[in-house]
DNA sequence: TCGATTTAGTAAACCGATTTAGTAAAAGCG
DNA sequence: CGCTTTTACTAAATCGGTTTACTAAATCGA
């Protein structure tokens, strides 16, 4: 009992595949096909409950209804959320979500991208590295639709949802400085992402505005091939230097410090203060809890899938740069 | 400069699509195509960074690479680790996956399963709410490759990798007892899933051995569509009724009370004791810290692919149930 | 030297849908 | 009644690959 084809279906009906098709694609009215008719067909591939199929119609129409989510790590819980909201809003639009996570990796990044065109995907919507901008400025060339998110590259012009990142780690350290920190260190992956390094620039510039002691010493960058450990011996070194305050650039080295911090300085925890670009909900009943600053998924998740659908279909070169607000999430 | 297709190749080379099919499928000597001629046809494609259409190749070979992902919640830690984890061997194997989230709701979980089948997704992975049973046992008898985990139902027979859920939860509560825990609440969410049952059996079972008072009255379920309030409602009924632990059957329900413990009761954290089925690396530095059952992710993940693969290779029907030790971490 | 085999390749069918171009019969019209 | 139009439907091409069945030329073997 292998699935039954359109081909079938005419045949047992004695009818032709044109006027099956028509019919299963509500055109009989419009391609005079008899109500009789047009009846029986609907009656009875209701009856054996055909089901088309999706890779010959994709072949044929050069569209599948399929969008690539291309992000560096699809467990991470900021691009596990947005997908989950993206999934929702294009599942209503009958769209459908194949992932690929790049761990930051040029060739996964390049391997993940042929392989989203070659399966024909309709549009992408990735936080790229940005390592190779010869492959997305191609893709761009062609009017591939795309938008990006998270990050951005200057040299690359394309559609961006992204979040204001300078201004707000500025105020969520002054926020910090006028609860009273006075010394404030930095952990941050390696800042390759443009994104990074506009948080760290708002770091510093809350820093110099508060006519504070720039110290380079206390800006330290993780080893991102050894994450954990890295993060650790780099909190460590901040403790050592007695900080009263760290500022972490992403949401998985505050955490991976969370962790390191229950470790070697539960005596600290107290008397040191946490700010997290990118929020988690743990931070409400962490140990110490973290002020964050929280980027809108809702809103960016919308905002991709707008964006992307208005790319799919307009035939013109669309540009778009959105910029929106994070909130910063005071919770100590 | 639309993309190039097998026929532009063979018309530019002055050869068949047949012959460039053939070198471009590694069977150009045993279809005796000569050296020079696989060469030309090679450098070409190179040159011109040909990329074969993936949806024609899917269409007539009846295999599109593509595994579907189905599980409650992609951005649930939990389901988003094993994706990951799952993702990664997969890609090296040459498939990718397309995702789908059901929030728990057979109408959800039943038109992603008819999406995946109709485009032709080569195998399943699911952590299934097993509502629709008929469904499944469709497609199981026309032998669809499928694999499950995280839940089962004892009416369908299928793939499954699991863990044990009754005595490691049962291990877990009697270390809480042995601790000096005496009066020991628990929090689920709606047990229709059989593993949660179990789950509930084991700190039953725990309670008799211990002798200790099982009191209906302080195992809550939290309303499902609510699931935030309710959870808040409940712990609190819980701490009102002076329990010094706190039971909860899956991670999604302990970090929501965590989130609730910070809001209501935190003269109470370091006097109360949290043990939670499930793992999320934040019991390291929550508030109050929690004991948990984790499961072994990275086994789960390779054990899925692993059978998964065996079936699609298989003629025969496979039917394995494969179930895996959770590790108690202690934390208090 | 002549039939058999090997070499090197191709034409055409096929996968399962959509879509264009067309036809035969019925209905409309003056 | 004879011509046009409409109704109701279909044959065949197409999407871009793979695969089967075939052929012409070269080589082999006795």
């Amino acid at each position: 009992m292998k699935k039954k084809s359109i081909k079938d279906i005419a045949q047992e009906l004695g009818l032709s595949k044109t006027t099956v098709s028509f019919v299963l694609n509500n055109k009989g009215d419009e391609k005079n096909i008899s109500k009789k008719t047009q009846e029986k067909i609907l009656a009875y591939v209701r009856e054996v409950n055909y089901q088309p199929n999706q890779i010959a119609k994709s072949l044929k129409k050069g569209t599948t209804h399929t969008i690539g989510y291309l992000v560096p790590d699809i467990s991470n819980p900021f691009y596990a959320k947005i997908g989950r909201l993206i999934e929702d809003v294009l599942a209503d639009k009958g769209y459908h979500l194949l992932i690929g996570s790049t761990d930051e990796k040029q060739e996964k990044e390049d391997a993940l991208l042929n392989m989203f065109v070659n399966r024909q995907v309709d549009g992408l919507i990735l936080a790229s590295t940005f390592e190779n901008l010869g492959m997305l400025k191609t893709l761009s060339a062609q009017r591939f639709p795309m938008v990006f998110f998270d990050r951005e590259h200057p040299d690359f012009i394309g559609n961006y949802i992204l979040v204001e990142n300078k201004n707000a780690m500025k105020e969520a350290v002054n926020t910090a400085i006028n609860k009273g920190a006075k010394k404030i260190g930095l952990l941050s992956i390696t800042p390759n992402i443009y994104s990074l390094k506009l948080r760290i620039d708002g770091y510093r510039e809350s820093l110099v505005e508060n006519q504070l002691n720039v110290d380079e010493d206390l800006m330290r960058i993780v080893d991102n091939s050894r994450i954990k450990e890295s993060t650790q011996e780099e909190l460590n070194y901040l403790m050592d230097k007695d900080v009263d305050a760290v500022v972490f650039t992403n949401n998985q080295i505050t955490a991976l410090a969370l962790w390191a911090m229950n470790i070697n300085h539960k005596d600290k925890i107290d008397s040191v203060r946490f700010v997290s670009f990118d929020n988690l909900d743990l931070f409400d009943y962490s140990n110490p809890k973290v002020n964050s600053i929280a980027q809108p998924i809702d809103s960016i998740a919308n905002h991709l899938v707008d964006i992307l659908h208005e790319v799919m279909q307009s035939t013109e070169r669309v540009s778009k740069r959105i910029v929106l607000e994070p909130k910063l999430i005071e919770r100590l």
